[in-house]
DNA sequence: ACCTGAACACCGTTCAAGT
DNA sequence: ACCTGAACACCGTTCAAGT
């Protein structure tokens, strides 16, 4: 038993990541496991270590998929619209995806811990784009400042609304009240920017 | 083999506890499992689940230990300090504090993760006691304001340093630049404080 | 060349049985 | 009453061997 060939090497990738991605939205994120992954694809465990360097990179390159759907999205969002605005519905945007898809979600935050080794470049590249997209539009807002002081802000606003996605997801932000992560993310938003280009 | 009742059902809690936080801080906090924590303090694993629910029983009150000290240092930073200089000085306590002892608080991010379950009560009562702390500051900042808008800030702020020292701690923060976790707490805080006592 | 399946060293958890 | 140790159902990963 061996040998079947029915899917090229790239075809196989491609089934892996999308099995991995089926089983943390139908069974939740921490069900996925290399053995749930060959299974849910027809083939035997060992297989995947033909294809992956193992789980981590796995569930890494699934992540991958999930950021850049978030940045697609998020270039949309930006379309014609005047920098405050284009922030906020970034960061609105985000929230909605992360909302959306709690558990693919869930899968990227949590994986985003257990790291013992530091995130390979290929993707730490593909989150600065992020990055990059807010300092555009704070470029454009606030055109005097230096560039070290956009790309504070842009960190800053960033790492927050990334903590409020991060704790609405796990639901960690109801502490006694109804869903107003909404609320909370147009608050950071607006008021940081706001005190931001007042300064000085 | 079995009955030796050296130490009271309390002082094995407490063993056990410690030896989480032991090898969190030794091995790192993946490293943590039932039986290794059995072993750390010379017992069968199933020792283990007469004094805790499960292992995210254990771990959890090994975090609720953690987030004890952080309150404790919390108000000790606020001591005679005005309301600005008191938040900001909780803010950069908080990361000052996991930056020191990260594997431990990777053990608590890690871990806020994977819920299945919601957090247990006790846990979130003890959580809940952080964003009041910053409620006191905020209302004493601006007792012009509702309660509500108090809340909601009080929320937003501490979501946003709670992400930043998360990234901080993963070392998701640093692309490609040194250690600026303290300016980008900083500055979340005072544009965020400066924009919210503007407005209106 | 491509894939299997068995093996190894781990998990969390349960529970009859020893003292 | 207190704890063990073996068992069960899982993991991730490797690799000789089958086609």
């Amino acid at each position: 038993m061996a040998r079947r060939n029915q899917h090229s090497k790239e075809a196989l990738r491609e089934l892996a990541l999308d099995a991995v991605q089926r089983i943390a939205e139908r069974d939740g994120p921490h069900i996925v496991s290399a053995r749930k992954v060959a299974h849910e694809i027809g083939y035997a465990p060992g297989m995947l270590y033909h294809l992956f360097e193992n789980i981590d990179d796995l569930i890494l390159q699934a992540n991958a998929r999930t950021v850049m759907m978030l940045t697609d999205t998020l270039r949309q969002a930006i379309q014609r619209k005047k920098p405050i605005n284009a922030v906020l519905a970034m960061a609105s945007q985000y929230l909605a995806l992360a909302q959306q898809n709690s558990r693919r979600w869930q899968l990227l935050f949590e994986h985003a811990m257990r790291n013992d080794v530091p995130v390979p470049s290929w993707y730490q590249h593909q989150t600065d784009t992020l990055f990059e997209l807010v300092e555009q539009q704070l470029a454009l807002l606030a055109p005097e400042k230096s560039s070290k002081d956009v790309t504070l802000a842009a960190r800053s606003i960033w790492s927050a609304v990334h903590g409020v996605c991060l704790l609405a997801v796990t639901g960690k932000l109801d502490v006694g009240g109804p869903v107003q992560a909404p609320k909370i993310v147009e608050s950071l938003v607006r008021h940081y920017l706001l005190g931001w280009t007042l300064e000085k």
